[in-house]
DNA sequence: AACTATTTATAAGA
DNA sequence: TTCTTATAAATAGTT
């Protein structure tokens, strides 16, 4: 299409095989994107010409990686794995850790204990009296350096823990990404239930 | 292209959408063929439609991993850019997390208070005597319930606390891949520094 | 980077 | 589907 009929072999000059090449690129970048419009389609095009210069187009819905998946469910093989298996695998575990860290606290702050039998709130309650004598006997300690906290105000004491009762649940309470609340699930590692509140 | 011009939206029709699919299909791999040849390039095509059905293309003197490898290597990084970006964000986020959530329940314990000022090692006190009159209020409604706990022995009680104070930081005091400790730096999210210990 | 004569792709119809 | 064909779109060669 064009001035003449050309014949698809090499195009010896490097000069008009460059200028082939974009233009044919941004050619096959237009149809794959009218192919993923038109007909719903996910496509992946990746290419690189003999400069080494590399480009790809893929569809807005999709991921290079999820396509290659499909491919690879087709064909039965993974060229991949390590690098990104090893990091979602970090990922579960952090988000396994962070669930422990929260339901711990939580506890310690007094929710969640309905989850609890008898005997673990019990040894909740023991724990707690064990680290607030570690604390207060802590804080006397400065104190006796620092006069100015030898007396209490009881009424402020009041005020401030009910303060902390509160407050406290929402130290945490914000998401990650909350101006991209609307994503797909990114491969698994949704992040929404990392909400402490 | 044709006996009139279409509007680059989705074909609604489903049996004229699937026919355009495989058309555009072919034009695409005829165009990725011809580019191939006649600019020595290397070209990936893939493809999934709605229905499910994959097809690619790839250039005969490569494959799509090579093509890849080849982008990796030009680029110094790697197509799931954006993704990985994403992911690496989250990591960081989600380990801010862990930070936060270690040191308020390290300082509920009772450890690295030495980093706490006067004022809020005083609050912290504050929390802790809420905190445990709520789980106390708790646990004695749920004994008036199972009179068993109506008793309660000290001796017990102080070897429980002791048992508490010296266990309670092994508690997620696991590393993430102990099997792997040698691993380079896996782009920036070792987890070494997750331990509680 | 534009232009444009031609070839090529394809939308709609059979 | 597959073939046909009128037309839209891509692009080879030129400026």
């Amino acid at each position: 299409m064009g001035r003449g009929k050309i014949e698809i072999k090499k195009i010896e000059n490097p000069t008009n095989r460059q200028v082939t090449y974009s233009k044919r690129r941004n050619g096959i970048f237009k149809k794959a994107q009218e192919l993923t419009v038109l007909c719903d389609a996910k496509v992946s095009v990746m290419m690189y010409s003999k400069t080494g210069k590399f480009h790809h187009y893929t569809s807005p819905t999709t991921t290079t990686k999820k396509i290659l998946d499909e491919y690879q469910k087709t064909l039965g093989c993974d060229i991949w794995s390590t690098h990104y298996e090893r990091m979602q695998e970090n990922l579960k575990q952090l988000k396994e850790i962070n669930s422990n860290l929260r339901r711990d606290i939580r506890q310690r702050v007094g929710e969640d204990l309905n989850d609890l039998t008898i005997d673990e709130l019990y040894a909740l309650e023991q724990k707690m009296d064990a680290s607030i004598a570690i604390v207060r006997e802590r804080k006397e300690a400065r104190c006796e350096l620092d006069p100015q906290y030898g007396v209490v105000d009881d009424e402020e004491d009041y005020n401030s823990t009910v303060a902390f009762a509160n407050g406290v649940s929402n130290l945490y309470a914000f998401r990650l990404h909350p101006s991209h609340p609307n994503l797909h699930d990114e491969g698994g590692f949704g992040m929404n239930d990392l909400r402490l509140a």
